[in-house]
DNA sequence: ATAGGGTTAG
């Protein structure tokens, strides 16, 4: 009995353990159907394989075994061709099972006979209409062990389906396979090997396919490399980004407009626009290639997160200007920039081109409101929102979110129970954020203890309730400087296993400040420069409200010189502590110069 | 076939 890969192959595949300690009890493989041995007229072979292919063709996988099994009386059968056939013919019958395919598997095993290519090819086609694609590699890796060679056609199918199901590192050992055996796999089939390997943040291994293709001369086309160069300029690492673009460019292969766009994406995002302008006119220059709407928006994102908003309306301009039409996606980005900075105006007055232009607003145009809510603004944000809601039925959970953060803030309880109802009947399910809404506005409608009876009856969508769902809580009770609440809380988040983040850190310093324990709040600002989590500007804000609470403004100034050395950098709201701290002692020199600081700033 | 957009806590 050959036993070493098929011991390999059942430490892979849990289910053959299963079935192994099934088949010493069961019926399939041991109760023998006895009566035909009593019978006086013993069919001959023919017989029996007739009568085996029929009761397999029909599903009635146990009998045909044992008819399978009475072959044996009939001196060098059953063979490797009957066993081949007897699994074709149950493929064939309509109801086929991973249990009965693996039984007949060890079956094989059992009575010692030795495969062939066709046994496992059928094994193979049996496997891959079951979509069984992690027991199927199992089989082809046993086939190579055995010395066949699967076909291009098998194995190209079987990465087709891992990849499918995103079993990523399955799909790598099946392109290992083929490559191993000189198979290359057709174009669509790598440029999704290659973008899902990129997407899940296995970039390295989507360099080692598409460098592996290359060494063998295949696939120059910029659709194989760019998820590659997006993935790299996405996750910060631009030197690798241009390294990788430029060895391509070296090697004479070319870049389209996409792969452009991929490197402006990575200089916006680091703030980095002149080299962002640069590439734009190399792509011009070198590459024969034009910048489109993608790229321009692409720059405007990048513009309104770094809140260069002016600037972005400059290129917006320029964009209508030069014929490059602004879609709803460049207006969606403007749009919810606009609402961060609260420029109702100008939202209204862009409101309207968007619809002068005949596009309609989105999913994207009603999620990118909430700025507005945030600034207090909602009477405005809720008229905006109806609009979309009402007129736009494709809605998602986003923007159902986005609508009940706006009736609860506008105090519309009806109505943001009418809007749950109108949900379930969309059939669309709330996520962690959905209740994470429902939960803030507990907390400010009624008391803390009522939110935490609802944080523990409701069935969260994800595992569990999240980081944000314990801040809800912890930031209510914070507020109102429960202790018992604070502590109950914190006990939570240590059963759960949650950490302290930054926001939670900050909202007991809150608590530490409404309690009148200053020093505390300091200590706890210390052990985060110190230890983490990292200050966020919030922090810092916080932090300077409560010193210049407490007259310290000199303090507070400090705090302000040495945020550079923290990596941060002030905000408006940083500036505006300061100004009025600085107004109520009469400082009117710190005054001055902070308003300066400001102006040069935006 | 590759590329640009959103929602919760401080």
């Amino acid at each position: 009995m050959i036993l070493f890969p098929v011991k390999r192959i059942c430490r892979k595949v849990q289910f053959f353990y299963q079935f192994m300690s099934l088949s010493s009890s069961s019926s399939v493989v041991q109760s023998l159907d006895m009566s035909e041995e009593n019978n006086p007229h013993f069919p001959d072979y023919g017989e029996l394989r007739t009568k085996m292919q029929n009761l397999a063709n029909s599903g009635s996988i146990g009998k045909a075994l044992q008819v399978f099994h009475l072959m044996r009386n009939v001196s060098g059968k059953p063979t490797i061709y009957d066993y081949n056939s007897l699994i074709n013919c149950y493929l064939k019958s309509k109801n086929v099972s991973l249990h009965d395919l693996c039984g007949l598997y060890f079956e094989m095993k059992r009575v010692e006979l030795y495969p062939n290519a066709s046994t496992f090819n059928t094994f193979l086609k049996g496997l891959s209409l079951l979509d069984e694609s992690k027991v199927a590699l199992s089989v082809t890796v046993e086939m190579c062990n055995y010395g066949f060679t699967p076909s291009f056609s098998c194995l190209s199918n079987l990465l087709k389906k891992c990849l499918d199901s995103m079993e990523l590192v399955d799909a790598l050992k099946v392109f290992d396979i083929m490559l191993e055996l000189n198979f290359i796999p057709t174009e669509p089939k790598v440029i999704l090997l290659i973008n899902s390997l990129s997407r899940c943040g296995m970039t390295r291994k989507a360099c080692f396919v598409f460098f592996k293709l290359l060494e063998k001369g295949e696939f120059q086309s910029p659709y194989v490399h760019n998820p590659i160069l997006w993935s790299l300029c996405k996750s910060d690492q631009m030197s690798c980004a241009l390294a990788f673009f430029c060895s391509l460019k070296k090697k004479g292969l070319v870049h389209n407009v996409c792969s452009y766009t991929a490197l402006v994406y990575g200089f916006g995002k680091k703030g980095l626009f002149e080299e962002a302008s640069r590439c734009l006119n190399i792509m011009k220059a070198d590459g024969d290639c034009y910048p489109n709407v993608k790229t321009y928006t692409t720059i405007v994102k990048c513009l309104c997160d770094g809140g260069r908003i002016k600037e972005a309306l400059r290129l917006l301009g320029e964009m209508e200007k030069k014929g490059f039409e602004p879609d709803i996606v460049t207006y969606n980005i403007i749009l919810r920039a606009l609402s961060h900075k609260n420029m109702v105006l100008e939202i209204y007055e862009l409101y309207h081109t968007i619809y002068e232009k005949g596009l309609s607003p989105d999913r994207y145009t009603a999620t990118a409101f909430s700025g507005l809510l945030k600034r207090g603004n909602i009477g405005i944000a809720h008229n905006l929102l109806r609009d979309i809601v009402l007129s736009d039925s494709d809605v998602d959970v986003a923007v159902y979110n986005v609508y009940l953060h706006c009736l609860f803030r506008a105090r519309e309880f009806n109505e943001s129970l009418f809007m749950i109802s109108c949900m379930e009947k969309d059939g669309i399910k709330p996520n962690n954020i959905t209740f994470n809404t429902i939960l803030k506005a507990i907390c400010e409608e009624k008391t803390v203890d009522k939110a935490l009876e609802f944080f523990e009856r409701v069935e969260w969508p994800g595992k569990r309730p999240d980081v944000v769902s314990f801040n809800t809580i912890l930031s209510a009770a914070c507020k109102r400087g429960d202790s018992i609440m604070v502590q109950t809380v914190l006990n939570l988040m240590e059963d759960e296993g949650v950490k302290l983040n930054v926001v939670g850190f900050t909202c007991l310093m809150q608590y530490f400040c409404n309690i009148g324990n200053v020093n505390d709040c300091l200590k706890l600002f210390e052990h985060m420069i110190c230890y983490g989590p990292r200050p966020s500007m919030v922090t810092v804000n916080t932090l300077m409200v409560i010193l210049c609470k407490n007259r310290e403004l000199g303090a507070a100034y400090e705090v302000f010189s040495s945020l550079k050395s923290y990596g941060l950098s002030p905000d408006a709201r940083t500036y505006d502590i300061l100004i009025r701290a600085a107004m109520n002692e009469r400082n009117h020199f710190l005054v001055t110069e902070l308003q300066r600081k400001f102006t040069v700033k935006e």
